[in-house]
DNA sequence: TAATGTCTGTGACGGAATTCACAAACTTCG
DNA sequence: CGAAGTTTGTGAATTCCGTCACAGACATTA
C-alpha cells in the first residue's frame, strides 16, 4: 500500500543531502533547478538524482526542471521529517550535551524530548532547557513522551544494556554513537556513527598518495 | 608494489570493526578466533571476514584460525594506526571541544596536535591539554605539527574555507562534520560525518514498521 | 601413518547499486 | 505551427559487493 517496496539505503541518505540543499536554494529564491545544476553542485551524477527520486513518484516536468519548494516539502514527507519527531538522548557526556545544544535538530524538525544518565552527579543537573534523568527510568519517561527514536552516547561497556532497556520503553530506531555492534532484534533499525572508524578509514588512505 | 590495487571501502570501514573487537579478545586474553567465532559475536558474515583480510595477504592458519595479537599488529599497520597521527581540529564549539576531549583518541594512535577557531573571544584559551590557535594562522602551525588529517567542526557556511585553508596547509585527508558537500582536489580524500543525515534515515524507517 | 575434522583463502555466482542512453514530454523561438 | 533545444523518467548495461561453496592446509587422534 506504501510507496515502492525496496529502496536502497544510500538512495535515502542521498534524500537528505538533496534536502539540505533545497533548503540553500529556497533561502537563494531559487525556484526551479534541474538535475544537471544538481549533479555541477553537490556532485552527485544527475541520473542518480533522476533515479532515487523515481522510487518515490514523479517530482519534475521534462524540458523545465524541478520546483524547489514543491520537491522540498515531498522529500521531507518521505523522510518523515515534515512534522516534530521527538527524540531521547541517552547518555550526557561531551557528546550527549552537543547534540542536546546542536540547534540544527530542531531546524530538522527532531525535538529532544528527554535526556538520561546513569551518573547521580549529573541527574537532576539542568542541560540546556531540559533537565538529565536518571536512566532507570526510561521506561517510565518514555511512556510520557513517546520518542521511538533513540540516540545512544554512552561508553561501549555501557551501550548495550541501554539498547535494551530502550527497546522495552518502545523505541523503535536507534542512533548509536558507542563504539560497538548491537545486537537487537530483527525489527529494530540501528544506525551507527563512529568517527575513530572514519579516522582510520582517511588514515589508510594516506598511504595511497602519489599512486592516482 | 603496494598491496592490492582495489580495496572496497565497505572492507575498510570493517577493519576497523575488527580491531577493536581485537582489543576486546587481547584484553580477554582470547589467544586464537576463526572466522566464525567473529560471525558469532559481530554478526559480520565469516566469508566477508576472510575475503576482507585476503584483500591484503594472509593471516590465518588452516584449521587453527587467527592469532589474536598478530592479527591486531597487521590491520592496525594496514589503517596505518600503529604509530601516532598527528590531527588538527578546526572549530572549537560543542563538537570540537567534545573531540579534543574524547580519550578514545588517544587509544587508537590519534593525536590531536592542534585547534582552531575563528572567534577572538575562543582564541587563546585552554581546551584540554592545548590553546585554542586564531584559524588564520592554519598554515603557519602546520608547516610545524605536519598533520595531513583535518577534522573539521565549524559551521556550514564556514566549511568550504576552512576546508581550502586545510589543503593549502597540507592536509590530504578530511573528515567533514559540516552539513555541506565540500569541493576538493581529486587526490584529497574526504569523509562525511552528518547525524542529521543519519537521523532522517532513521526516521524514513519509522513508517515501514509492521510490514516486514 | 592414515583417517577424521576444522578452518582458511578464493574462484564463481548472484544481487544490489550506479551509470548509460534514449524515448517521451515540455518549452521556446522563429 | 513546426523545428530546435531541454530535461525528465526508466529500461538496459555495467560495476561493485557480498555470499556461497569447495580445494587445500593444518591439527588431532588412534
Amino acid at each position: 500500500m506504501n510507496s515502492s517496496p525496496k529502496v536502497p539505503i544510500p538512495t535515502l541518505e542521498r534524500l537528505a543531502t538533496y534536502l539540505r540543499y533545497l533548503f540553500d536554494l529556497e533561502a537563494m529564491q531559487v525556484e526551479t533547478i534541474s538535475s544537471t545544476d544538481v549533479e555541477k553542485q553537490t556532485g552527485i551524477n544527475a541520473a542518480q538524482f533522476r533515479k532515487d527520486l523515481s522510487y518515490f513518484g514523479e517530482f519534475g516536468k521534462p524540458g523545465v526542471g524541478y520546483n524547489v519548494v514543491e520537491l522540498q516539502t515531498r522529500i521531507a514527507r518521505i523522510l518523515k521529517i515534515d512534522q516534530m519527531q521527538p527524540i531521547i538522548v541517552i547518555g550526557a557526556g561531551n557528546l550527549g550535551s552537543a547534540l542536546i545544544g546542536y540547534p540544527g535538530l530542531r531546524e530538522h524538525k527532531f525535538h529532544i524530548a528527554a535526556a538520561f544518565d546513569s551518573d547521580p552527579a549529573k541527574v537532576g543537573k539542568p542541560q540546556g532547557d531540559l533537565v538529565i534523568q536518571d536512566e532507570t527510568r526510561l521506561r517510565q519517561i518514555n511512556a510520557e513522551v513517546g520518542a521511538r527514536i533513540a540516540i545512544i552516547c554512552v561508553p561501549a561497556a555501557a551501550a548495550q544494556n541501554v539498547a535494551d532497556a530502550s527497546i522495552l520503553a518502545g523505541v523503535r530506531v536507534i542512533l548509536n554513537f558507542a563504539p560497538i555492534i548491537l545486537r537487537v532484534p530483527e525489527r529494530i533499525v540501528v544506525r551507527n556513527v563512529s568517527f575513530l572508524q572514519e579516522l582510520a578509514v582517511l588514515s589508510y588512505h594516506l598511504s595511497s598518495d602519489s599512486s592516482k
